[in-house]
DNA sequence: TCAAAAGTGTTTATAATACACCCATGG
DNA sequence: CCATGGGTGTATTATAAACACTTTTGA
Protein backbone atom coordinates (compact mmCIF):
# COMPACT_ATOMS: atom_id res chain seq x y z
CA UNK A 1 0.00 0.00 0.00
CA UNK A 2 1.53 3.58 -0.74
CA UNK A 3 -0.04 6.87 0.19
CA UNK A 4 0.21 10.02 -1.91
CA UNK A 5 -0.31 12.80 0.48
CA UNK A 6 -0.28 16.29 -1.13
CA UNK A 7 -0.76 19.07 0.58
CA UNK A 8 -0.21 23.43 -0.63
CA UNK A 9 2.04 24.82 2.21
CA UNK A 10 3.40 28.36 1.60
CA UNK A 11 2.22 28.39 -2.07
CA UNK A 12 3.89 25.03 -3.09
CA UNK A 13 2.63 21.98 -3.91
CA UNK A 14 3.89 19.44 -1.65
CA UNK A 15 3.86 15.38 -1.50
CA UNK A 16 4.19 13.13 0.78
CA UNK A 17 5.14 9.68 0.11
CA UNK A 18 4.75 6.71 2.66
CA UNK A 19 4.22 3.16 2.07
CA UNK A 20 2.78 0.78 4.57
CA UNK A 21 2.55 -3.60 5.39
CA UNK A 22 0.15 -5.72 3.15
CA UNK A 23 -2.60 -6.16 6.20
CA UNK A 24 -5.33 -4.30 4.51
CA UNK A 25 -7.40 -4.86 6.96
CA UNK A 26 -8.57 -0.83 7.89
CA UNK A 27 -6.70 0.55 5.09
CA UNK A 28 -7.83 4.11 6.21
CA UNK A 29 -6.47 3.70 9.73
CA UNK A 30 -3.28 2.38 8.08
CA UNK A 31 -2.52 5.36 5.87
CA UNK A 32 -3.25 7.87 8.46
CA UNK A 33 -0.70 5.84 11.02
CA UNK A 34 1.40 5.38 8.21
CA UNK A 35 1.92 9.07 7.11
CA UNK A 36 1.45 10.39 11.01
CA UNK A 37 -0.95 13.44 10.49
CA UNK A 38 -3.56 12.81 12.69
CA UNK A 39 -6.39 13.76 10.19
CA UNK A 40 -5.86 13.54 6.92
CA UNK A 41 -9.15 15.66 5.44
CA UNK A 42 -9.96 13.36 2.55
CA UNK A 43 -8.44 9.85 1.32
CA UNK A 44 -9.62 8.57 -2.00
CA UNK A 45 -7.88 5.32 -3.75
CA UNK A 46 -5.98 6.16 -6.73
CA UNK A 47 -4.99 3.28 -8.61
CA UNK A 48 -3.76 -0.52 -8.01
CA UNK A 49 -0.40 -1.13 -10.20
CA UNK A 50 1.92 -3.51 -10.58
CA UNK A 51 5.08 -2.16 -9.21
CA UNK A 52 8.74 -2.28 -10.91
CA UNK A 53 9.82 -4.61 -8.23
CA UNK A 54 7.22 -7.38 -9.08
CA UNK A 55 5.02 -6.19 -5.93
CA UNK A 56 1.25 -5.31 -6.28
CA UNK A 57 0.44 -1.79 -4.67
CA UNK A 58 -2.63 -0.36 -3.81
CA UNK A 59 -1.97 3.71 -4.07
CA UNK A 60 -4.52 5.99 -2.01
CA UNK A 61 -4.32 9.70 -2.27
CA UNK A 62 -4.08 11.95 0.40
CA UNK A 63 -4.70 15.22 1.25
CA UNK A 64 -3.80 17.04 4.14
CA UNK A 65 -4.83 20.83 4.89
CA UNK A 66 -2.26 23.38 5.15
CA UNK A 67 -0.33 23.99 8.12
CA UNK A 68 2.32 26.10 9.56
CA UNK A 69 4.69 23.09 10.07
CA UNK A 70 8.03 22.24 8.52
CA UNK A 71 7.86 18.64 8.29
CA UNK A 72 11.57 17.95 6.60
CA UNK A 73 8.95 14.77 5.09
CA UNK A 74 7.32 16.55 2.52
CA UNK A 75 9.00 17.70 -1.04
CA UNK A 76 7.74 19.75 -4.08
CA UNK A 77 5.24 17.96 -5.78
CA UNK A 78 6.43 19.12 -8.72
CA UNK A 79 9.76 17.95 -8.80
CA UNK A 80 10.70 14.35 -9.55
CA UNK A 81 14.51 14.08 -8.72
CA UNK A 82 15.57 10.91 -7.24
CA UNK A 83 12.12 9.41 -7.12
CA UNK A 84 11.27 5.41 -8.03
CA UNK A 85 9.82 5.85 -11.78
CA UNK A 86 6.86 4.14 -9.95
CA UNK A 87 6.60 7.00 -7.70
CA UNK A 88 6.52 9.66 -10.72
CA UNK A 89 3.95 8.07 -11.99
CA UNK A 90 1.88 7.71 -8.48
CA UNK A 91 2.45 11.54 -7.89
CA UNK A 92 1.35 12.83 -11.37
CA UNK A 93 -1.55 10.68 -11.01
CA UNK A 94 -2.70 12.02 -7.82
CA UNK A 95 -1.88 15.59 -9.14
CA UNK A 96 -3.84 14.91 -12.12
CA UNK A 97 -6.67 13.74 -9.99
CA UNK A 98 -6.49 16.72 -7.80
CA UNK A 99 -6.51 18.99 -10.20
CA UNK A 100 -9.94 17.68 -12.36
CA UNK A 101 -11.53 17.40 -9.01
CA UNK A 102 -11.03 20.99 -8.08
CA UNK A 103 -13.18 21.66 -10.95
CA UNK A 104 -15.85 19.56 -10.26
CA UNK A 105 -16.54 18.79 -6.48
CA UNK A 106 -15.65 20.47 -3.45
CA UNK A 107 -13.02 19.11 -3.00
CA UNK A 108 -10.59 22.06 -1.55
CA UNK A 109 -12.44 21.81 1.73
CA UNK A 110 -9.21 18.61 2.20
CA UNK A 111 -6.74 21.82 1.37
CA UNK A 112 -8.16 24.53 2.81
CA UNK A 113 -8.01 25.67 6.90
CA UNK A 114 -11.85 25.65 7.96
CA UNK A 115 -11.72 29.18 8.24
CA UNK A 116 -10.17 31.66 5.58
CA UNK A 117 -10.42 34.42 3.46
CA UNK A 118 -10.82 34.67 -0.59
CA UNK A 119 -7.26 35.66 -0.88
CA UNK A 120 -5.90 32.85 0.98
CA UNK A 121 -8.15 30.03 -0.54
CA UNK A 122 -6.80 31.63 -4.28
CA UNK A 123 -3.00 31.04 -2.88
CA UNK A 124 -4.24 27.21 -2.25
CA UNK A 125 -6.14 26.65 -6.13
CA UNK A 126 -2.96 28.58 -7.78
CA UNK A 127 -0.72 26.07 -5.47
CA UNK A 128 -2.63 22.89 -6.84
CA UNK A 129 -3.91 24.05 -10.41
CA UNK A 130 -0.39 24.85 -11.54
CA UNK A 131 -1.89 28.19 -12.76
CA UNK A 132 -3.20 31.89 -11.72
CA UNK A 133 -6.73 31.69 -10.61
CA UNK A 134 -8.68 34.93 -10.07
CA UNK A 135 -10.11 35.60 -7.00
CA UNK A 136 -13.27 36.82 -8.17
CA UNK A 137 -14.17 34.02 -10.48
CA UNK A 138 -13.03 31.65 -7.93
CA UNK A 139 -15.75 33.65 -5.25
CA UNK A 140 -17.99 33.87 -7.89
CA UNK A 141 -18.03 29.84 -8.66
CA UNK A 142 -17.75 28.52 -5.43
CA UNK A 143 -20.70 30.30 -4.42
CA UNK A 144 -22.54 29.61 -7.08
CA UNK A 145 -22.58 26.47 -6.75
CA UNK A 146 -22.88 26.36 -2.61
CA UNK A 147 -19.80 25.48 -1.83
CA UNK A 148 -18.54 28.21 0.20
CA UNK A 149 -20.56 29.96 2.89
CA UNK A 150 -19.54 33.41 4.11
CA UNK A 151 -18.72 32.90 8.27
CA UNK A 152 -19.28 35.71 10.90
CA UNK A 153 -16.26 37.67 11.01
CA UNK A 154 -13.46 39.57 8.91
CA UNK A 155 -9.94 39.16 9.08
CA UNK A 156 -8.29 42.57 9.66
CA UNK A 157 -5.70 44.02 7.59
CA UNK A 158 -1.79 43.66 8.28
CA UNK A 159 0.57 46.54 8.59
CA UNK A 160 0.27 47.17 5.24
CA UNK A 161 -3.45 47.94 5.17
CA UNK A 162 -5.97 47.10 2.81
CA UNK A 163 -9.62 46.42 3.21
CA UNK A 164 -10.83 43.76 5.95
CA UNK A 165 -11.64 40.43 4.26
CA UNK A 166 -14.20 38.71 4.82
CA UNK A 167 -14.26 34.71 6.24
CA UNK A 168 -15.85 31.67 4.08
CA UNK A 169 -15.48 28.30 4.96
CA UNK A 170 -16.65 24.94 3.01
CA UNK A 171 -20.29 24.32 3.38
CA UNK A 172 -19.62 20.77 3.29
CA UNK A 173 -16.41 19.13 4.56
CA UNK A 174 -17.33 15.36 2.68
CA UNK A 175 -16.36 15.13 -0.78
CA UNK A 176 -19.40 16.07 -3.16
CA UNK A 177 -19.72 16.29 -7.49
CA UNK A 178 -21.11 19.73 -7.88
CA UNK A 179 -20.89 19.54 -11.95
CA UNK A 180 -21.64 15.93 -12.63
CA UNK A 181 -22.63 16.73 -16.39
CA UNK A 182 -19.95 19.20 -18.01
CA UNK A 183 -22.60 18.47 -20.90
CA UNK A 184 -25.23 16.12 -21.99
CA UNK A 185 -27.25 16.42 -19.10
CA UNK A 186 -30.80 15.79 -18.21
CA UNK A 187 -33.60 17.57 -19.93
CA UNK A 188 -35.73 19.57 -17.66
CA UNK B 1 -10.43 -9.68 -9.27
CA UNK B 2 -13.82 -8.36 -10.34
CA UNK B 3 -14.86 -7.47 -13.65
CA UNK B 4 -17.77 -5.46 -14.59
CA UNK B 5 -18.58 -5.40 -17.30
CA UNK B 6 -21.23 -3.14 -19.18
CA UNK B 7 -22.72 -2.91 -22.97
CA UNK B 8 -25.83 -1.82 -24.51
CA UNK B 9 -28.19 -3.97 -26.49
CA UNK B 10 -31.02 -3.30 -28.09
CA UNK B 11 -31.69 -0.10 -26.04
CA UNK B 12 -30.72 -1.51 -22.54
CA UNK B 13 -27.61 -0.73 -20.41
CA UNK B 14 -26.76 -5.04 -19.68
CA UNK B 15 -23.86 -6.16 -17.11
CA UNK B 16 -21.87 -8.89 -17.04
CA UNK B 17 -20.28 -10.11 -13.58
CA UNK B 18 -17.14 -12.32 -13.44
CA UNK B 19 -14.67 -12.73 -11.10
CA UNK B 20 -11.31 -13.83 -11.62
CA UNK B 21 -8.42 -15.94 -9.74
CA UNK B 22 -5.34 -14.03 -7.79
CA UNK B 23 -2.85 -14.57 -10.50
CA UNK B 24 -2.34 -10.91 -11.05
CA UNK B 25 0.26 -11.20 -13.73
CA UNK B 26 -1.49 -9.89 -16.62
CA UNK B 27 -4.50 -8.48 -15.28
CA UNK B 28 -6.29 -7.60 -18.24
CA UNK B 29 -5.27 -10.50 -20.23
CA UNK B 30 -6.89 -12.60 -17.37
CA UNK B 31 -10.22 -10.24 -17.77
CA UNK B 32 -10.86 -10.93 -21.40
CA UNK B 33 -10.74 -15.07 -20.69
CA UNK B 34 -12.95 -14.40 -17.74
CA UNK B 35 -15.22 -12.86 -19.49
CA UNK B 36 -15.18 -14.69 -22.72
CA UNK B 37 -15.34 -11.56 -24.97
CA UNK B 38 -12.60 -11.10 -27.52
CA UNK B 39 -12.10 -7.61 -27.62
CA UNK B 40 -13.59 -5.48 -24.94
CA UNK B 41 -13.29 -1.59 -26.35
CA UNK B 42 -12.04 -0.14 -22.85
CA UNK B 43 -10.83 -1.60 -19.34
CA UNK B 44 -10.03 0.44 -16.20
CA UNK B 45 -9.37 -0.23 -12.66
CA UNK B 46 -12.94 0.67 -10.73
CA UNK B 47 -11.95 0.16 -7.32
CA UNK B 48 -10.30 -2.22 -4.34
CA UNK B 49 -12.46 -2.95 -1.60
CA UNK B 50 -12.61 -5.36 1.14
CA UNK B 51 -15.78 -7.88 0.22
CA UNK B 52 -18.51 -8.76 2.93
CA UNK B 53 -16.40 -12.34 2.95
CA UNK B 54 -13.17 -10.86 3.75
CA UNK B 55 -11.38 -11.23 0.97
CA UNK B 56 -9.71 -8.29 -0.78
CA UNK B 57 -10.58 -7.31 -5.10
CA UNK B 58 -9.69 -4.89 -7.17
CA UNK B 59 -12.52 -3.93 -9.40
CA UNK B 60 -12.41 -3.47 -12.99
CA UNK B 61 -14.43 -1.56 -15.59
CA UNK B 62 -15.41 -3.25 -18.93
CA UNK B 63 -16.69 -1.87 -21.76
CA UNK B 64 -18.53 -4.03 -24.36
CA UNK B 65 -19.79 -2.79 -27.87
CA UNK B 66 -23.29 -3.11 -28.62
CA UNK B 67 -23.87 -6.37 -30.80
CA UNK B 68 -26.71 -9.15 -31.82
CA UNK B 69 -25.58 -11.73 -29.31
CA UNK B 70 -28.22 -12.83 -26.80
CA UNK B 71 -25.71 -13.65 -24.39
CA UNK B 72 -27.40 -15.55 -21.60
CA UNK B 73 -24.91 -13.93 -19.09
CA UNK B 74 -25.83 -10.42 -19.55
CA UNK B 75 -28.32 -8.97 -17.49
CA UNK B 76 -30.11 -5.64 -16.78
CA UNK B 77 -27.70 -3.49 -15.34
CA UNK B 78 -30.14 -0.96 -13.63
CA UNK B 79 -31.83 -4.16 -11.47
CA UNK B 80 -30.43 -5.33 -8.46
CA UNK B 81 -32.22 -8.35 -7.67
CA UNK B 82 -30.44 -11.54 -6.26
CA UNK B 83 -27.09 -10.12 -6.17
CA UNK B 84 -25.22 -9.98 -3.47
CA UNK B 85 -24.69 -6.08 -1.68
CA UNK B 86 -20.85 -6.01 -2.71
CA UNK B 87 -22.25 -6.79 -6.33
CA UNK B 88 -25.00 -4.30 -6.66
CA UNK B 89 -22.89 -1.58 -5.33
CA UNK B 90 -20.18 -1.90 -7.87
CA UNK B 91 -22.34 -2.38 -10.37
CA UNK B 92 -23.66 0.90 -9.30
CA UNK B 93 -19.96 2.78 -9.37
CA UNK B 94 -19.34 1.24 -12.98
CA UNK B 95 -22.61 2.86 -13.94
CA UNK B 96 -21.66 6.19 -11.79
CA UNK B 97 -18.65 6.36 -13.26
CA UNK B 98 -19.57 5.48 -17.48
CA UNK B 99 -21.95 7.99 -16.93
CA UNK B 100 -19.91 10.71 -15.61
CA UNK B 101 -17.25 9.90 -18.32
CA UNK B 102 -19.64 9.94 -21.44
CA UNK B 103 -19.99 13.89 -20.22
CA UNK B 104 -16.21 14.65 -19.81
CA UNK B 105 -14.14 11.83 -22.51
CA UNK B 106 -15.01 9.91 -25.48
CA UNK B 107 -15.70 6.95 -23.70
CA UNK B 108 -18.51 6.38 -26.22
CA UNK B 109 -16.48 4.88 -28.61
CA UNK B 110 -16.50 1.38 -26.55
CA UNK B 111 -19.97 0.92 -26.59
CA UNK B 112 -20.75 2.06 -30.15
CA UNK B 113 -20.00 -0.14 -33.46
CA UNK B 114 -17.43 1.14 -35.49
CA UNK B 115 -19.64 2.62 -37.85
CA UNK B 116 -22.98 4.12 -36.96
CA UNK B 117 -25.56 6.41 -37.74
CA UNK B 118 -26.49 9.15 -34.95
CA UNK B 119 -30.19 7.59 -34.10
CA UNK B 120 -27.86 4.42 -33.49
CA UNK B 121 -25.40 6.46 -31.09
CA UNK B 122 -28.41 8.64 -29.44
CA UNK B 123 -30.15 4.99 -28.27
CA UNK B 124 -26.76 4.02 -26.62
CA UNK B 125 -26.21 7.20 -24.82
CA UNK B 126 -29.61 7.24 -24.26
CA UNK B 127 -29.69 3.42 -22.02
CA UNK B 128 -26.08 4.36 -20.39
CA UNK B 129 -27.07 7.55 -19.31
CA UNK B 130 -30.60 6.86 -18.40
CA UNK B 131 -32.21 9.71 -19.24
CA UNK B 132 -33.40 11.43 -22.94
CA UNK B 133 -30.71 12.92 -25.17
CA UNK B 134 -31.50 14.80 -28.19
CA UNK B 135 -29.77 13.42 -31.58
CA UNK B 136 -29.40 17.08 -32.22
CA UNK B 137 -27.62 18.05 -29.28
CA UNK B 138 -25.22 14.90 -29.28
CA UNK B 139 -23.86 15.36 -32.77
CA UNK B 140 -23.42 19.31 -31.90
CA UNK B 141 -21.37 18.62 -29.13
CA UNK B 142 -18.93 15.98 -30.16
CA UNK B 143 -18.33 16.97 -33.49
CA UNK B 144 -17.33 20.47 -31.79
CA UNK B 145 -15.29 18.97 -29.44
CA UNK B 146 -13.87 16.61 -32.36
CA UNK B 147 -14.60 13.32 -31.20
CA UNK B 148 -16.77 12.23 -33.66
CA UNK B 149 -15.85 11.96 -37.55
CA UNK B 150 -18.09 11.90 -40.47
CA UNK B 151 -17.23 8.73 -42.31
CA UNK B 152 -18.21 8.09 -46.27
CA UNK B 153 -21.71 6.76 -47.10
CA UNK B 154 -24.71 6.94 -46.43
CA UNK B 155 -27.63 3.98 -44.35
CA UNK B 156 -30.38 3.90 -46.70
CA UNK B 157 -33.89 4.13 -44.61
CA UNK B 158 -35.77 0.68 -44.08
CA UNK B 159 -39.48 0.15 -44.80
CA UNK B 160 -41.10 2.83 -43.24
CA UNK B 161 -38.99 5.49 -45.27
CA UNK B 162 -37.29 8.38 -44.04
CA UNK B 163 -33.89 10.27 -45.36
CA UNK B 164 -30.60 7.99 -45.59
CA UNK B 165 -28.48 8.63 -42.24
CA UNK B 166 -25.01 9.85 -42.23
CA UNK B 167 -22.45 7.51 -41.35
CA UNK B 168 -19.78 8.32 -38.48
CA UNK B 169 -17.17 6.99 -36.48
CA UNK B 170 -15.08 8.12 -33.38
CA UNK B 171 -12.07 9.83 -33.96
CA UNK B 172 -9.77 8.07 -31.39
CA UNK B 173 -10.02 4.34 -30.42
CA UNK B 174 -8.43 4.88 -26.79
CA UNK B 175 -9.62 6.95 -23.71
CA UNK B 176 -9.34 10.69 -24.09
CA UNK B 177 -10.38 13.21 -22.08
CA UNK B 178 -11.98 16.14 -23.88
CA UNK B 179 -13.29 18.22 -20.95
CA UNK B 180 -10.92 18.10 -18.65
CA UNK B 181 -11.55 21.59 -16.83
CA UNK B 182 -15.11 22.13 -16.10
CA UNK B 183 -14.15 25.45 -14.18
CA UNK B 184 -11.59 27.07 -13.42
CA UNK B 185 -9.47 26.61 -16.56
CA UNK B 186 -6.36 28.10 -17.17
CA UNK B 187 -6.12 31.91 -18.10
CA UNK B 188 -5.41 32.59 -21.95
C1' DT C 1 -4.53 61.50 1.03
C1' DC C 2 -2.53 57.72 -1.13
C1' DA C 3 -1.31 52.91 -1.80
C1' DA C 4 -2.78 48.36 -0.82
C1' DA C 5 -6.07 44.82 -0.53
C1' DA C 6 -10.81 43.36 -0.95
C1' DG C 7 -15.04 43.30 -3.06
C1' DT C 8 -18.98 44.45 -6.53
C1' DG C 9 -21.15 45.50 -11.09
C1' DT C 10 -21.16 44.77 -15.74
C1' DT C 11 -19.64 43.07 -20.07
C1' DT C 12 -18.02 39.49 -22.89
C1' DA C 13 -17.14 34.82 -24.35
C1' DT C 14 -18.26 30.19 -24.82
C1' DA C 15 -20.76 26.24 -25.02
C1' DA C 16 -24.67 23.70 -24.66
C1' DT C 17 -29.86 23.28 -24.98
C1' DA C 18 -34.25 24.17 -27.31
C1' DC C 19 -36.90 24.65 -31.10
C1' DA C 20 -38.45 25.72 -35.72
C1' DC C 21 -37.89 24.46 -40.09
C1' DC C 22 -36.04 22.10 -44.34
C1' DC C 23 -34.46 17.57 -46.86
C1' DA C 24 -34.76 12.83 -48.84
C1' DT C 25 -36.85 8.70 -49.04
C1' DG C 26 -40.63 4.73 -49.34
C1' DG C 27 -45.13 3.59 -50.05
C1' DC D 1 -48.24 13.61 -51.84
C1' DC D 2 -47.63 12.58 -47.27
C1' DA D 3 -45.73 10.30 -43.30
C1' DT D 4 -41.29 9.21 -41.47
C1' DG D 5 -36.84 9.72 -40.12
C1' DG D 6 -32.71 12.76 -40.77
C1' DG D 7 -30.42 17.15 -40.71
C1' DT D 8 -29.51 22.29 -40.41
C1' DG D 9 -30.14 27.18 -38.85
C1' DT D 10 -30.90 30.05 -35.29
C1' DA D 11 -32.44 31.64 -30.71
C1' DT D 12 -32.04 31.08 -25.96
C1' DT D 13 -29.90 29.98 -21.76
C1' DA D 14 -26.28 28.99 -18.56
C1' DT D 15 -21.94 29.60 -16.76
C1' DA D 16 -17.64 31.31 -16.30
C1' DA D 17 -13.88 34.72 -17.55
C1' DA D 18 -12.47 39.46 -18.01
C1' DC D 19 -12.30 43.93 -16.59
C1' DA D 20 -13.56 48.42 -14.73
C1' DC D 21 -14.69 50.43 -10.71
C1' DT D 22 -15.83 51.11 -5.66
C1' DT D 23 -14.89 50.20 -0.66
C1' DT D 24 -12.09 50.05 3.47
C1' DT D 25 -8.19 50.09 5.72
C1' DG D 26 -2.95 51.57 7.49
C1' DA D 27 0.47 54.74 7.42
Amino acid sequence: MIAVVLRVHEGRLEVLLASASRDEDALETALARAVDVASLAHVEQLETRVLESGGLATAYLGLARARGDHGTAWSDARQGEGRARDEVELVAAAQARLRAKLSYTNVGFALAPLRFTLSELREIYVAALGHDVSATNLQRVLLRRGVLERVEGLRSPGRTGGRPAALFRFAAQRLEVTDEFAALRPPR
